[in-house]
DNA sequence: CTGAGTGCAAACAGTTTGCATTACT
DNA sequence: AGTAATGCAAACTGTTTGCACTCAG
C-alpha cells in the first residue's frame, strides 16, 4: 500500500541523503504517513505521544522543512492560519482539497479536467508556473443536512 | 473607474447598514481602493500613514473584518502567512492569483475555461461548494529573465 | 569521540482582544 | 448624551531559533 511505501522510500532517501536515522525523525515519516492528508505538525506530535514515543514540536517542524525541501512532503495551505503536511507522492499522484466552511472537514479530490485546464492556462499565462493550489469551500455532506434538513 | 465606485459604494452601503463614517474608516476604504489586489493589513496602514492620516493597525483589522461579513471585501491567502485583502467587485468579477516563488510578487489573472472546469467539478463533488481559491506559482518574467540568462 | 539531531524555552510575526478614550450622530 | 469606533498595549497562535544535551555513526 502507497503509505508504507512512502515511509519506507523516505527514510531511504534520508539514509542515502547521508541524515543520521533518529527515532523522533522516523516517527515523524511514520505518523505522517499514517495520517496521510494534511495534517498539521500539532496532529503529528500529538499522535507520536499517543502512540507512547514523543517528539517535540520543534522537532516536527525541523523533519517536516527537511522533507519538504527534499521534494518528500508538500505544504498545503488551506486559509485556516495553520500549515497542513501531507506526502509527496511522486510526479504522478496529484490532488486538490475541498475544506467545510462549517467543520473544517477536509477532503481531497483529483480531476483531470481541471489539471488540463490549468495547464492550458500555465502556457498562457507571462509567468513560467511550476505549482499550483486548488482549494473548494463548501459544506460537505454532514453539515449540510444538520443545516438545511429538508 | 471601478476602484472609485468600489470606494463610494462601501462607504454608501457602511452607511446604510448603520455604521458611523469615521475618518478611520473612511482612509482604510479608500487605500484598499487605490491599493487595490491583494494587499496586506500592514500596507494598507503604512499607505494611510504616507498620506498624513494614520490608522491603527487594530482598526484596519477590524475594518477589513466588518467589510468581508458585509461581503465587500474578500480575504486572500496565498501561503505566504499573511492575509491578503481585496475589494469585492459584485458577483460577476473573479479573478485567482499568479505568485512569484522568487520576489512574491503577486498578479491577477481570469480565465474562462478555467472557472469553467471548477463549476462542473463543483457539481460533482458531494460537498456543496460555494467558492474556490486557485494559486498559481512559478516565476514572474523580471525574475525569470535574472534567473536563466539565455 | 564528534557533530547531527533533539528538546526546551525564548523569540517572533501576524492577528485578536480588553479597555479607557474619542468623536459621530 | 449616548455609544460606536478608535488606539494602544497585552494576549494569543503558529512557527522559528538559540543553546546545551544526547546519541548515532
Amino acid at each position: 500500500m502507497a503509505t508504507a511505501d512512502w515511509a519506507l522510500y523516505t527514510r531511504r532517501a534520508l539514509e542515502r541523503s547521508g541524515h543520521r536515522s533518529s527515532a523522533p525523525r522516523a516517527a515523524v515519516v511514520d505518523t505522517l504517513a499514517e495520517l496521510g492528508c494534511s495534517v498539521t505538525a500539532r496532529e503529528i506530535a500529538n499522535r507520536v505521544e499517543q502512540r507512547g514515543r514523543a517528539v517535540g514540536l520543534a522537532s516536527v517542524y525541523r523533519t517536516l522543512e527537511l522533507l519538504e525541501q527534499m521534494g518528500l512532503v508538500q505544504r498545503v495551505d488551506l486559509g485556516e492560519g495553520v500549515a497542513r503536511f501531507e506526502p509527496a507522492h511522486g510526479s504522478g499522484e496529484h490532488h486538490h482539497h475541498l475544506v467545510c466552511d462549517s467543520c473544517g472537514n477536509v477532503t481531497a479530490f483529483e480531476d483531470a479536467d481541471l489539471e488540463r485546464a490549468i495547464e492550458r492556462l500555465s502556457g498562457r499565462v507571462d509567468f513560467a508556473i511550476d505549482a499550483h493550489d486548488v482549494t473548494l469551500r463548501g459544506e460537505c455532506p454532514a453539515c449540510h443536512a444538520t443545516t438545511s434538513p429538508s
